[in-house]
DNA sequence: ATTCTTGCAAAGCCTTTGCAACTGC
DNA sequence: GCAGTTGCAAAGGCTTTGCAAGAAT
């Protein structure tokens, strides 16, 4: 786990600061603050459909399509950051934490967080190299787990018995 | 543009190969043998819904089921490799190209290639800090492309007139 | 009051699949 | 001739959108 960067404003704050701020003023409402507050309540990567479901589960009415249109904004806002892991995307707290990586487990889906400053100097790098005004990157390991590449070690031991 | 690698076998031929070496031998089609000669008959990253077009437009008859059906055996063979940048999947040579990453211009979508030993290393020594079998990685550079920024330069300098 | 947001259901986009006809081996 | 492949159209995920009703400022 990393540590947590200090913040000063909780993130439905910094949310609605956002909102107040846009060129078109967006209204705070409380589909909006029910979202933030479930969303910054705990720590972990999901996707849009996890959500919905947890959402429902903890007896929270928010439509799908609120949902939807709500984690853009919050994408937007810089309070949430929308990765693209494989073929499927993970929305994970992007205010009050580190720039990070990922480490994602090809058999349990696991993500594992790093961070290491050599990557983000040969991300500079590589971009001047080549004349390239950067926006950002994205580095994903692929591959498996300790945890699960201990279980399949233990069943290909089983297995020949 | 990269250094292509030099390889003995055609990529027909070596699909060819993959296909009769699977445990159920797969045959090998006219469709096949017309989308593999055309996919590498230039080189480019392309999307399947791309090609489906590329494909009608140089007058081919290849259903779209089948354009997909296709490109999923030629990743397994090796001779594609399938990239996830940003929201979109591209397709790549692998066969007969050597490894490397990419720069992706968000304003005019180009791919950019580049090769960097450092990363490779980077990649490998993350993966044993955290006991991860790793299988592959994906690095993407997020940005603008030397001609678009230009572009956008220009442009900007315009609307000041 | 005005204008933005919501929920619903419908539509979109890309991709996969069931099935009958077809074709490599 | 058998088993794998094709094309079609239908179905599948996931996500977005049009619209009328509702809520925030």
């Amino acid at each position: 786990m990393l540590t947590p960067v200090q913040v000063s404003q909780s993130p439905e704050s910094k949310f609605r600061e956002y909102l107040a701020s846009r060129p078109k003023p967006q209204r705070f409402t409380s589909a909006q603050q029910k979202m933030v507050r479930f969303i910054f309540s705990s720590h972990q990567h999901f996707d849009a459909e996890q959500l919905c479901a947890d959402i429902a589960r903890a007896g929270l009415k928010i439509s799908r399509a609120t949902v939807y249109r709500t984690l853009a904004k919050l994408v937007d806002a810089g309070l949430l950051r929308r990765l693209q892991l494989g073929e499927r995307v993970a929305y994970e707290h992007d205010y009050g934490y580190p720039h990070h990586d990922h480490l994602h487990c090809q058999s349990c889906g696991k993500i594992i967080e790093f961070q290491n400053p050599t990557l983000e100097r040969l991300y500079q790098e590589v971009a001047q190299q080549h004349r390239f005004l950067p926006s950002g990157y994205t580095f994903v390991i692929r591959g498996t787990c300790a945890e699960c590449n201990q279980a399949r070690m233990t069943k290909r031991r089983l297995d020949l018995v």
